[in-house]
RNA sequence: GCGCCCGUAGCUCAAUUGGAUAGAGCAUCUGACUACGAAUCAGAAGGCUAGGGGUUCAAAUCCCUUCGGGCGCACCA
């Protein structure tokens, strides 16, 4: 539970006591205000803006306003004090009791501390990769991955039910390449000499082995037979062969969908002539002739008359084709049959997320959820930015093996899933991010992966020299702590009880990148607090003389190791409760 | 030319979605290891939030504009 709700719902409380006293006008608009912890710690631990928001409407200076919802607000439990600052904030400092409830929270909940209810258990399709079945995933892909897996982790913490979703683009010129590409290895593996593979082709390695299975499972029954024979089974055999590849890549990276839409299922289905015969009900497509573009490629443009989409009426910058030239749909038509597929389905929310080299497609695809769902279907669609990648601050170059990109599995073999995992999502996904094959394996505080999963190693390590010293003891968590009075010990529990609001926060941002942030702090909290026992050998977490005190200590580091466990399982990464080596 | 994203300390990035004195890490300078792991910690210094204008109690955040960077721009996917 997120305390900042419940504080929120008693200030409503005295604002409704100061309404029956006469002191407020009725009917005030109460949606706007917000609590929230103040920037500066000093101020206390929850602040309101409610004198703010309501001073104009009820005629009365904010800080006036201010002092009669703060002295209310004293008998609510757990304030400790309450005063009016700045321009009419009101501040709240909660009592250490309060601090210690939500310690005993944590405790309970264990991994499970930040999960909510906030998503009502509303579906979501969250739609992501979605790359060609024409070859492995690259790096570029990895990012799109590993954002959008997380968020759907995320977004289920915070109470949504969320279907991963991979759109296959089996359909069209991409995959009739392939097809091709394919048949010519299959040539090669039965002996015949294609040379070298003409441009416009896939010319990776990867084909070979597919050609060769091909070979094998058919002898040489396609050889010398004319295309139209063997360019539908071709295309068949290799895009299985490559989403088994793909498959088994994001297994690498730790993720899996629950369900796979084929572009040539929807079209066998006639389910794009069901989508545009819907929208042509509405008029909303219609038989006309796009202006040039400008800029680039208008030498070549020639005046068609197409099918086209009204997408202008929903805000976009121009109509869209629906149809090619040569009368087949675009691949914009097969996209508003697949999220009009997906709503179908039960899903009204529906999540896709792209790299930034789609953003220009963005606003077609949003204005046709809003037409084909009626205006009862939500697309949000998340860009990620492209990722560089570096080793020691220098450009990283490719390995050529096959073809001129880098490969997640290769990043993987280098660096392992989990900081992978991490750095992918350390960044808001619309910057562009720096991605350093040397640093991201660096031990050192710089290196924010490690410096957390130190600190959770810290406190599992911490926790074993404990049994050590104490060998008879109880293991389960104190329940007292009256005794964790130091400063710096209850604000790191004040962060700690924090994680719920941080959580959710991320979660209707779509900004996983928050969650890295808030653990880091936590970390260096800790790892401040373990040093200064250093200093002051009472504030150490194991005092021999003091059986008592060291249990509720340990306790605060479970609830650390807890808090941390339960980020990084949000993440996709494992906890470690001992840095090896 | 048009559209979208971005511009914050020397560098890499945050900033509770409009809140209080804009914060971290790196690098720089100063200090702390007989230890529950110093792979860490404490402190100092660093800013006209690219420039200008506007909206309001309040702007890095919203609007307009200029400059600079990235991506995209019929019929591909």
């Amino acid at each position: 539970m997120n305390f900042f709700h419940s504080f929120r719902d008693e200030i409503l409380k005295v604002l409704k006591t100061l309404e029956n006293k006469g002191l407020l006008p009725e009917g005030l608009d109460y949606d706007k205000i917000t609590t929230e912890p103040p920037r500066d710690p000093s101020h206390g631990d929850l602040a309101t803006n409610a004198a703010m928001m309501l001073s104009k409407p009820a005629g009365k200076n904010p800080r006036e306003l201010g002092e009669l919802i703060a002295d209310e607000l004293k008998s609510v439990p757990f304030v400790e004090s309450v005063s009016v600052a700045g321009p009419g904030f009101i501040n709240l400092k909660l009592t250490p009791e309060f601090w210690y409830g939500q310690l005993i929270v944590i405790l309970d909940k264990k991994l499970a501390f930040g999960d909510s209810t906030m998503g009502l258990g509303e579906k979501i399709n969250l739609e992501y990769v979605s790359a060609n079945p024409t070859g492995p995933i690259h790096a570029g892909h990895g990012r799109v991955a590993i954002v959008a897996d997380v968020l759907a982790t995320l977004l289920e913490k915070v109470g949504y039910r969320v279907l991963r979703e991979y759109y296959v683009n089996d359909a069209g010129g991409q995959a009739e390449k392939l097809a091709k590409s394919t048949y010519l290895r299959y040539c090669e593996a039965l002996g015949r000499d294609i040379g070298e593979i003409p441009e416009g082709y896939y010319p990776g390695d990867y084909l070979i082995a597919v050609g060769e299975a091909l070979a094998t499972r058919d002898g040489s029954k396609w050889l010398d037979l004319p295309e139209e024979q063997w360019l539908e089974p071709f295309r068949e055999f290799a895009v299985n062969a490559m989403m088994t590849m793909i498959r088994n890549d994001l297994a690498l990276m730790g993720i899996t969908h629950e369900v796979f839409t084929s572009e040539t299922e929807l079209h066998r289905t006639n389910a794009v002539e069901e989508a545009i015969d819907f929208l042509k009900k509405r008029d909303l497509v219609y038989r006309g002739t796009l202006e040039a573009p400008k800029g680039k490629g208008v030498e070549n443009w020639e005046p068609r008359e197409q099918l086209l989409f009204r997408s202008t009426e929903f805000g976009d910058d121009s109509d869209r084709a629906l149809q090619k030239a040569n009368g087949s749909w675009t691949y914009f038509a097969g996209d508003i049959a697949y999220h009009y597929d997906k709503y179908r389905r039960g899903y009204a929310q529906m999540i896709n997320v792209w790299g930034a080299d789609h953003a220009g497609t963005v606003r077609r695809v949003t204005s046709a959820v809003k037409a084909i769902t009626e205006g009862k279907g939500h697309l949000d669609v998340l860009l990620c930015q492209i990722v560089n990648f570096m080793e020691n601050g220098k450009p990283f170059k490719m390995s050529k093996r096959s073809g001129n990109f880098i490969e997640v599995r290769d990043v993987i073999e280098k660096v392992g899933k989990d900081p992978y995992r991490f750095m992918m999502i350390s960044r808001k996904s619309d910057a562009h991010l720096d991605f350093d094959f040397k640093k991201v394996l660096e031990q050192t505080k710089d290196n924010p992966i490690f410096y957390i999963q130190y600190a959770h190693a810290r406190c599992h390590s911490v926790m074993r020299m404990a049994s050590e010293t104490f060998p008879d003891w109880d293991k389960s968590p104190a329940r007292s702590f009256d005794q964790l009075t130091d400063e710096d010990e209850l604000q790191l529990i004040k962060l700690l009880a924090g994680w719920p609001r941080q959580v959710e926060i991320a979660a209707l941002a779509r900004e996983p990148h928050r969650l890295c942030y808030y653990l880091y702090e936590i970390a260096a909290q800790f790892h401040m607090l373990w040093n200064k026992g250093k200093d002051n050998t009472l504030l150490r977490f194991i005092l021999p003389q003091n059986r008592e005190l060291t249990r509720a200590r340990l306790a605060m580091l479970q609830a650390v190791a807890f808090v941390i466990g339960s980020g990084l399982q949000v993440f996709g990464i494992t906890p470690v409760e001992e840095m090896r080596e």
